[in-house]
DNA sequence: ATATAAACTCTGCAATATAGAAATTTCAAG
DNA sequence: CTTGAAATTTCTATATTGCAGAGTTTATAT
């Protein structure tokens, strides 16, 4: 049995580094393959220095979902509310892009840490700014956040993606006298292109909240 | 060693049963607690009977998942388009609500199986007596799933209630200088009602379809 | 110097998923 | 009936996992 590792006692690991580990494990590894060990072979660390710094499994997993959060930048505060909210929401879209794999934790741990009081308070201002009553922008808020990282999580997982050759056949394997409509619109699935779902619902959400305003 | 389980052999142990059992347990234990063993102890049987039924335990969670969907009831066709998709929408929130910890299931595994089909064609219906054209229906209809099933996971995660009393005391503690408004909102968190916000953001995105419509 | 806290490593255990072979029953054909 | 094949369930074995407890080293304050 070669033993491989140094001698205990610090050693300059930085949480971060681990953090980083873990998310490329995970992008690697896929949800199932993700495993502390794996993590703590990356850096060539010790399993326990892993769990040292994060408690447990499920606490590294929320440090990472933080970490996803970490990245979004501020948007600019004297942009109009509707353009603030729509960048907002092209942020996560490229966050779940980038990382699809964890992206899906942002679900998982809805509140992450620190950094969302910020992101929420982003959020909040802009509806304000929309000149939404107080009790409307708890609501609204929320009801925002909940559909923009559905949104998110269904371009990490691919379903907004242009379908696929297999999606496409499968369609085509279908009974035109069961699923008429999904028949029909074949050609527009063909037509699929990346990320107009997304800019079509999120305009589609703003402009509802725009009028949900006007009909008050 | 005393043996506990009948003899080998084929006795009558529906598959169906297994998935009941299955989101019995997940319901119980949570995602962390969830074991392909817990659900066997529960009927009785062996380990390897339920893999045997779904070869592995992401393919018996597929299976759940899908049981979940098996569960929406078909919308009444003659309605106007917005009340069905509406009646849709609070269906799923229904579900999430009394599987709120088997419903994120159906975030993971967007396609669980044929079910599917039929409910995204009563979508593309309902899209098309909206009057969108074929390729913003394809669009639109994604769009709308992903942001419904994202709300009611907000739902099942417990984002969409109103606001617990530690949430409420970690609001208070909060500096007004750095986060103005999420202090000042305090007394809407307070009055939060239970499906307000759900309500208002399918109100939003329908509304919001609409009016997609009238600005082409 | 000494004490104390922080940052690790080591050993080991209970639980896990999965594979493969073996055993038993069911069912249809003769 | 018998028989043989297929379907269904169990048993055995193995590698992997999360995690607890105790020990070891380093850094910092006194």
């Amino acid at each position: 049995m070669a033993r491989k590792s140094a001698r205990p006692g610090p050693r300059g690991l930085e949480p971060e580094e681990i953090v980083t580990a873990a998310v490329a494990v995970l992008e690697e590894e896929g949800p199932g393959g993700f495993s502390v060990r794996k993590v703590a072979a990356l850096i060539g660390c010790d399993v326990m220095a892993v769990l040292y710094h994060y408690k447990s499994k499920e606490g590294l997993e929320r440090a990472m979902a933080d970490a996803l959060n970490a990245r979004l930048v501020p948007v600019d505060p004297t942009a109009p509310w509707r353009t603030r909210l729509a960048e907002l929401a092209w942020q996560y879209r490229e966050l779940a892009l980038t990382f699809p794999k964890t992206f899906p934790l942002l679900l998982r741990f809805w509140v992450t840490g620190p950094a969302d009081y910020h992101h929420a308070e982003m959020v909040y201002r802009a509806l304000e700014d929309a000149g939404l009553p107080d009790e409307q922008i708890v609501d609204c808020c929320f009801g925002w956040y909940a559909s923009v990282l559905g949104l998110a999580a269904a371009e990490a997982g691919g379903l907004l993606q242009p379908a696929s050759a297999e999606m496409l056949a499968e369609v085509e394997s279908l009974s035109p006298a069961s699923y008429p409509i999904t028949v029909r619109l074949l050609p527009a699935f063909r037509a699929q292109q990346e990320g107009r779902s997304f800019a079509l619902m999120v305009e589609a959400i703003l402009a509802g909240i725009e009028r949900t305003l006007v009909e008050r």
